[in-house]
DNA sequence: GACAGGCTAGGACAGTTGTCCTAGTCTTTC
DNA sequence: GAAAGACTAGGACAACTGTCCTAGCCTGTC
């Protein structure tokens, strides 16, 4: 049914089921009902539950770093590619409505479960912050960069959770708009 | 060992086990093990997992609007009160740290599992969006009111995911100071 | 002292979980 | 065509899940 490897395509599925069920949840027979393959031939591609996730996360980890390396040839300047990232609570806003935010969720939840792998899940968050944060750095806030970058971070969590919860794409909206707002009237030092 | 009924008991183990290790991850066994009762007694106080779930979430509601009225008399100014609550990211923060925002991380899981005490769960956002809505309403900021509650919310929210995943007090702490400057540079209207 | 009802312990029940084994089927290489 | 190794289906396994039943215990009331 789908497409590369049965290795492949058992990370895809997982990916996707982690996400909208979250990790504990999703069970070797809803991946093999996807992947349509025996649950018991599993271990043939990996010894462990936990292994798949690790695998998850480097994909979500490769992902990321190709998605943020895309938005620097898409935005001609800093402000326009923090942008992008911004609008990727409207872009997703039909998953994240219903399962919130991919990566946040995630750390939530591997926290909770106190999960080997939760320092792993944490690098997309940190991948992120680098990357704004340089963003920040080349519109002349270098001091405040890192500062900066935790501030849109945090804003686009909280959208994230509380459009989630009351299911509200308007206030999403126009928090999107605000934040982009609050961005343009950002002073741009030199460097 | 506990105090109060046995279903009293129930709830209170409950409440706390849902939150640190969340609500499908936590087994009767888990709670029967707290209360120090059989697994098999539930059926006597509660029919289901579910009714569980719904009576803590009661009893978190009841908790909250107490909470919220107890500011009321501890805050002298309206803009005091909203900082009982800015706080609270400080005050529970070791709770944070490890378990994230007990609101925010209920609210999401029961999202991922389209659970249908959901909405029953967003109700607890609600009576902070309402409490701080009208404290705002109070400073003079009558029509801006509900977007304001909605900004702390969605602020501390954001705080509290990242204050979880990166395990950074110093941030949190920073982050609640500039919300309380920016709350006291916030003009105060007349009504 | 008999009786009723609230409450309890212990276990049965079918279903699911992650893990692991075995036997067999493909595909590749010589 | 034979040998080897990658891959697969199916099922065994013990542990655990939420639910539910039964028998018995306590604490009242008549």
């Amino acid at each position: 049914m789908g497409q590369g490897t049965t290795r492949q395509q058992i990370v895809d599925a997982a990916d996707e089921l982690f996400y909208r069920q979250g990790f504990e949840q999703t069970s070797f027979a809803d991946i093999a009902k996807v992947v349509n393959i025996s649950r018991g031939n599993f271990y043939h591609h990996f010894k462990t539950k936990d292994d798949i996730l690790d695998a998850v996360i480097q994909a979500r980890l490769d992902r990321t770093q190709h998605m943020l390396a895309d938005w620097e040839q898409e935005g001609a300047t800093p402000k326009a590619r923090i942008k992008c990232y911004i609008r990727i609570l409207l872009t997703n806003w039909s998953m994240i409505k219903d399962y919130g935010c991919p990566v946040g969720t995630l750390c939530t939840e591997l926290a909770k479960l106190n999960h080997a792998s939760r320092a792993e899940a944490n690098k997309v968050f940190t991948l992120f912050r680098v990357w704004l944060g340089n963003q920040f750095k080349w519109l002349g806030h270098a001091q405040d960069a890192d500062r900066l970058a935790m501030q849109v971070l945090s804003w686009s969590q909280g959208v994230a959770t509380l459009g989630n919860a009351f299911d509200d794409y308007d206030y999403v909206k126009q928090e999107v708009d605000e934040m982009c707002d609050w961005l343009d009237a950002l002073p741009v030092g030199t460097a």
